[in-house]
DNA sequence: CAAAAGCGGTGCAAAAAATGCATCATCATG
DNA sequence: CATGATGATGCATTTTTTGCACCGCTTTTG
């Protein structure tokens, strides 16, 4: 839409950082971009960049300007969505923002599920530390995300919310893998890996560790449950998951068991998504089918 | 801002209902004002009027892009606000509709009180049904609204609420204002006069009425309260007011007495704002002023 | 310490976009 | 059937935007 080319323009300023760079990004002159930012700041009344030796930077107003933009661009797709919604067609785009426990299983299942219904629709699926995805929501890059255990919760709306208690994973004959459920002091006996601080499984298990007899003594870190899980099968190592980002049925020498209540509460998956705002049409529909699957995950 | 003009005439073309008349209001010839819509339709992929032999109309997904621009414009004032509100000033306009109770006393004192502590600060207060206040709220003319008994209260944030027991209204020395309170029966069986069917009193009592033994038989129904409240001085009838509509230590030969609760259960008087708009920061601030005086008065 | 490189800003001519005017075809109305 | 109002369009004109060359300044680099 041409009447936001400027806005456009002010978002490649101030990415690139100089007004030279963004003209080369844009395939515009540098004097033809200084120059609308000019004239822009002076029908706006106010500088919105800050001009520093080395190039520009936004200052506080152009840092609303620019969250107002953003808003104002992901509501025009709402209207566009609409719009074709009017006309019949049942298409669209959606963006996820998960943790990284949804991806193998849940996440697949599901969109491709949506699609069998909805060919028209299309994915982006992206997986985000909890801290990432809210922030993915909140510059509207996302239209909503999944994730266990979110930090802030601030300018979020919760469409469903379930509880996982996290699990211990380790080969089918482990010792602790003979009993029901498995205390958390156990498997740090044992040697165990984890996910690095950014997750919340960690967080979790930090608390439960500052409050128990035993610390953490992970013999490996990771970003990637999936190097973790096959840690496992190497060396006789505990790892930790939870049941949603699990399929215990199809994983050959493998299994889980639940950490006790009594050492780490459950934790929150929660489905959410920018407070206030209207998704476009595919968005919001394929949130209300995230949750109820989520719902039904959570009854089985 | 020259970015919205496009939707600027857009906008008067819907009002005016034919490009010409549109364009002459706006200044500009039928024949520039056309191309534009011609443009912009080819540019958003879909026409946005529908093509009479009279003139034009916005269609439906018109319709959609003129909400998209209303709150767009709203946004940029917000921002405008705020950016005013980084470099010190604290000035706006802030828009309140409200209902006629909240004319004479309440609204008058409380924003000239916000209006000493900030002089930068202007006011449009305008007398508005249940029906018109919470339309103005969607359609972005009205900032706050504070409402009698509202209707819908769909997509609408309730900043605070209180309890209204309704009055009524008598000469000094009628019969009724013997009794600490009233009851609904003994009002119906003297002549009264009654707010019209749009007001939030006039339902209530209308509903109370069709519980009750008696029938309303106003002797005389009005938009005004003034006519009302006046009309009692004339004829010796019974009139219907909320208490923040009143102002008991200064009406000379009238008195107020509160119809018992047996009868009629207190209405909510209610101060809201479209559900997640963020308000420009004068008119968030006055809210609160707003909602802090609604408690005080409630707590009276 | 001087040269080089990168930055934002500006004057001027060329290119592109928007506008105004005259005119057409269509359709409801009296 | 004539009239008047409507939206559309071709063309010349005006306004706006862009590209090029260059300036003054600061930081980096040899």
């Amino acid at each position: 839409m041409k009447h936001l080319q400027t806005f456009r323009f002010i978002e490649a300023v101030s990415r690139a950082g100089s007004i030279r760079k963004a003209a080369d990004d844009m395939n515009i002159t540098a004097s033809a971009l200084n120059r609308r930012i000019q004239r822009f700041e002076e029908e706006f009344g106010v500088e919105i960049f800050e001009r520093l030796p080395r190039g520009v930077r936004l200052n506080p107003a152009g840092e609303l300007l620019m969250q107002h933009f953003l808003m104002q661009e992901s509501d025009l797709r709402r209207v566009r969505s609409q719009v074709a919604d009017l006309s019949g067609e049942r298409r669209g785009h959606v963006t996820v923002a998960c943790s990284q426990a949804l991806i193998p299983y849940f996440m697949p299942a599901h969109t491709a599920a949506y699609r069998r219904d909805h060919p028209g629709v299309s994915f982006s699926v992206q997986v985000r530390d909890r801290e990432d995805a809210e922030r993915d929501l909140a510059e509207f890059r996302s239209d909503l995300a999944l994730v266990f255990e979110p930090v802030h919760m601030v300018d979020l709306d919760v469409l469903m919310r379930i509880p996982q208690v996290i699990h211990a994973i380790m080969k089918r004959d482990h010792p602790l893998a003979s009993k029901p459920e498995v205390r958390l002091r156990d498997c740090l006996d044992q040697p165990h890996v984890i996910p690095s601080r950014r997750y919340g499984v960690r967080a979790m298990l930090d608390d439960a560790a500052a409050r128990g007899s035993r610390p953490l003594r992970p013999i490996a870190t990771s970003d990637s449950f999936e190097f973790m899980r096959h840690y496992v099968l190497h060396e006789d190592a505990i790892a930790f998951q939870i049941p949603i980002g699990l399929d215990m049925e199809h994983c050959g020498e493998l299994t889980s068991r639940p950490l006790s209540l009594r050492d780490v509460a459950a934790g929150s998956l929660v489905l959410c998504q920018l407070r206030g705002r209207t998704l476009p049409v595919a968005s919001a529909r394929f949130g209300l089918a995230l949750a109820t699957a989520l719902e039904q995950f959570s009854d089985d």
